[in-house]
RNA sequence: GCCGGUGUGGUGGAAUAGGUAGACACAAGGGACUUAAAAUCCCUCGCCCCUAAAAGCGUACCGGUUCGAGUCCGGUCACCGGCACCA
């Protein structure tokens, strides 16, 4: 018997709709009193493909949880928005001849429908999409309060810059020396850029991590993209100049192992003493050479160590007095640390490729490795090094290096970070203009807050400048205006932001989506935040997470959110691949549309199987046949009411019952949902062999499934004739001491192999389980004629039996 | 290269304070029902073996610890993700 899923699934839908069920209670508001759960998943890019089944993956984890939480009597918020800034939809606007406002209210609008196809429990009364005025100008206002605490600035940088796209890029954008849109090869070019000071907050994002709920893997990511160093700040003086070479390294302790110092080719101490060197038509024809390299090439090829050697320049060591050359190399990066290194081939590989290409001695400072063949980076006893001579301990041995660095005062210890500065303007139309005037006479000034939003003017044309020229700058009546200051001429800044901005406090706007006079009201900021629980991709922990945990910590700073941290505890789920295995994608035309699915086989197995194709943080292919097996287990569901007859429980399905309600829980909670619903596929199974069950039973079945399938189980709940929906009952509950079988089965090994099973009471004492254990015929023969040498028994597991 | 992860039937995957490997599904094969098909129901389904039982072999590979290893330890290989000349 089939039931008509495209009937009751819209029916429900509506009837949730109507009745308001999903909607989060703010402070005051009755409901409000309940413990609140604010659960968070990443909002999606409208793009004009729609949505694929993996998008219906990542949000049904946190569905699952927001509807138990409901059940279990929490306030909850589940929000969804668009995430609609960016490339894509610019690009596909300048393709088509649209206005990117125009593709993106089509893509939201076929969005939207496709989700409430899928019967998600989001509060749709709490809608964000950063392409709003209502949302962008307070991303504006964002954004002017870090330029008054001057974490917003311009420098004049080397930027990584798409030819294609005619953008500038920040590096996370561009890693791999490709464009992160449209792949095209990354060039440098020198530019004046808008960066946020997210390094000012690396220290506090590292230590943000200790108390907040990340998966390890996650946590570790984000440690890494900091990169937090130890070590120490060096200087070296320049032989015969009044000069100090200011180095940083992480193993001071190695001072007296060096041996050359390299020098960043564009490092600015060479233009300085350009006289005193003697070769500088090979320094400056180097330095052009690795212009021409992106920082890339410059730090990713395996390559053959390219140099050049000052003339006329040379570096004294602090440590011993000995005078030391100096190169330049492209392996050395003015953007980090000082832009300068001390080089200690005996224990760098990359130094003594340099050395050895270089003719340049080796001396080892550090027992334990043949350093004529090879760098040693591994531990050891020092030697030839003076006061740190026999020191083994590589802690002891730096800190006793650092204090005498300080007590000579040529150093100190010191930290860097990997991470670098946010580059954050991009010269396009599709994004929040950058809210700031140029005046000659004051300067940058920003635009005051009470005229946000600063809207973004109607084009018709907006594809990029030449020379990599906002669209914006095109339109006179938008740059040229007057300065808020001095009342003088003045021109507006016609950058924009990068689709990261928008996405870096959405968060904090569901809380008060509708708020006009500020991002959102305190009382609710207190009662909601933090995210209690925020499930995502991997792909989206270093660079999404961090910048909208360190906007989050400035606002904190500012005392204008209350929690330091946005997100308690943060999850990933796994891609979905298609049916070939590969990664969805357009190109390969194995993308799978929900919609489809939802057509032939309802929202409910679109659910069911997202969930059980696998573990949910792995990837897993699709599979049409494995959709086919979920809609045989919700067909068999609806099948149980004409099976469910009177109250109470029945006798043999007690003890099923109780370990499903038990497991299923527990699964929810760890995202095991593929088990919890092959749990609930095995309790159907037992259900069907006995052949009836209680009217109680069947009402514990389908609020365990309602979570996954909450429209059919909505639809046997009024047919049983309970008048409360299914989604506001209560979650059921379980006798810990009913979920254990009276009698259980025990395996009996002989030397450790199985040679059958004996079934035995419960807690049956050791050595009545050792009898029965030996008194099994299919053990006999085994231990017969052969010597008892050790009888093990693990209560309601095992028996073994070792015999010679 | 470094860091992290993974490796289990024809397929997706279960099972780790060490204790009956393959739950739950999919696919496949056989059968029932049907004029027939679909749907549904029943049976079989790691390998070896003519079949069945028994025995033997099986969780990438080699070795170790243990009464007992998919699980722990050492080594090797493969694949996936992240970072990448980071001083």
């Amino acid at each position: 018997m089939k039931y008509d899923f495209s009937k009751i699934e819209k029916k429900w839908q509506d009837r949730w709709d109507e009745s308001g069920v999903f909607r989060a209670k703010d402070p005051g508001e009755p409901g409000s009193e309940k413990k609140k759960f604010y659960a968070l998943v990443e909002f999606p890019y409208p793009s004009g493909a729609g949505m694929h089944v993996g998008h219906i993956k990542a949000y049904s984890g946190l569905e699952v949880i927001s509807r138990k939480r409901r059940m279990e009597g929490y306030n909850v918020m589940f929000p969804m928005g668009f995430d609609a800034f960016g490339l894509p939809t610019e690009n596909y606007a300048i393709k088509t001849g649209m206005h990117p406002r125009a593709v993106t209210d089509k893509n939201i609008e076929k969005f939207t429908g496709q989700l409430r196809r899928v019967g998600f429990s989001f509060d749709w009364s709490r809608v964000v999409d950063t392409t709003e005025e209502d949302y962008y100008r307070w991303t504006q206002w964002i954004f002017l309060k870090m330029f008054e605490k001057g974490l917003a600035f311009r420098d004049a940088a080397l930027v990584n810059y798409c030819p294609s796209c005619k953008v500038v890029l920040s590096n996370e954008d561009s890693q791999g020396g490709k464009c992160d849109i449209c792949h095209s090869d990354i060039v440098q070019k020198s530019k004046d850029v808008w960066y946020l000071r997210i390094t000012e907050y690396a220290d506090k994002l590292l230590n943000g991590l200790e108390g907040v709920d990340y998966l390890p893997q996650v946590k570790q990511q984000q440690v890494n993209w900091i990169g937090r160093s130890e070590g120490a700040f060096v200087n070296f003086s320049l032989a015969g100049k009044d000069e100090k070479l200011r180095i940083y390294t992480t193993r001071p302790d190695t001072l007296f192992g060096v041996t050359f110092m390299v020098m960043a080719p564009e490092h600015p101490l060479i233009d300085k003493y350009a006289d005193s060197i003697s070769n500088m038509d090979a320094v400056l024809a180097y330095r052009a050479e690795c212009a021409k390299k992106t920082e890339f090439e410059r730090t990713q090829l395996v390559k053959e160590k390219t140099g050049v050697k000052l003339e006329g320049l040379t570096a004294v060591n602090p440590i011993n007095g000995r005078e030391i050359p100096i190169f330049l190399a492209d392996y050395v990066m003015m953007g980090y640390g000082t832009g300068a290194i001390m080089a200690v081939p005996a224990h760098d590989q990359r130094d003594w490729d340099f050395a050895h290409k270089f003719g340049i001695d080796v001396i080892e400072v550090i027992k334990g490795g043949d350093v004529t063949v090879e760098a040693y980076t591994g531990d050891g006893e020092m030697v030839n090094s003076g006061f740190l001579n026999g020191y083994t301990n590589k802690k002891d041995s730096i800190r006793r290096a650092v204090e005498e660095l300080k007590r000579l005062g040529v150093g100190e210890g010191g930290v860097q970070f990997k991470m670098k500065d946010w580059a954050f303007n991009r010269q396009r139309y599709w994004g929040e203009p950058i809210p700031i005037i140029h005046c000659p006479h004051c300067g940058m000034v920003p635009v005051p807050y009470e005229e946000l939003p600063l809207r973004l003017p109607e084009m018709k044309e907006f594809a990029p400048g030449q020379g990599g020229e906002s669209p914006l700058a095109r339109i006179e009546s938008y740059v040229n205006c007057k300065c808020p200051k001095c009342g003088g001429d003045a021109r507006r800044e016609t950058d924009t932001m990068p689709q990261w901005a928008g996405s870096s406090w959405y968060f904090l706007r569901y809380i008060d989506p509708h708020n006009d006079k500020c991002f959102a009201d305190p009382e609710k900021l207190a009662y909601w935040l933090p995210v209690d629980w925020y499930n995502g991709g991997m792909e989206h922990v270093t660079r999404h997470m961090i910048y909208s945990r360190f906007w989050h910590k400035f606002l904190y700073d500012l005392g204008l959110v209350p929690t330091s941290e946005p997100y308690a505890k943060r999850t990933a789920q796994g891609l979905i691949l298609g049916p070939d295995g590969e990664k969805m994608s357009k190109s390969k035309g194995n993308v799978v549309d929900p919609n489809d699915v939802v057509d032939e086989y309802g929202a409910d197995v679109l659910r069911t199987y997202t969930l059980f194709m696998g573990d949910y943080a792995s990837a897993a292919p699709w599979s049409d046949s494995s959709v086919r097996g979920c809609k045989r287990f919700l067909e068999r569901v609806d099948d149980l009411f004409s099976i469910a007859k009177g109250k109470g429980v029945t006798p043999e399905l007690e003890t099923a019952f109780h370990k499903t309600v038990k497991k299923v829980s527990e699964d929810y909670e760890a995202m095991k949902f593929n088990t919890a619903i092959a749990a609930m596929m095995g309790l159907i199974n037992d259900i069907f062999e006995v052949g009836h069950l209680t009217e109680d039973e069947l009402v514990t079945f389908i609020k365990l499934l309602c979570p996954v399938a909450p429209h059919i189980c909505e639809e046997i709940n009024e047919k049983l004739g309970n008048k409360t929906m299914l989604c506001v009952s209560e979650w059921p509950t379980y006798d810990e001491a009913k979920t254990v079988d009276h009698t259980v089965e025990v395996a009996v090994q002989i030397n450790g192999k199985l040679r059958g099973t004996i079934m035995l009471p419960k807690d049956c004492p050791k050595d009545e389980a050792i009898a029965a254990a030996k008194a099994d015929v299919r053990v006999i023969p085994f231990i017969e004629g052969k010597t008892v040498i050790k009888e093990i028994a693990v209560p309601n597991k095992i028996v073994n039996i070792v015999v010679k």
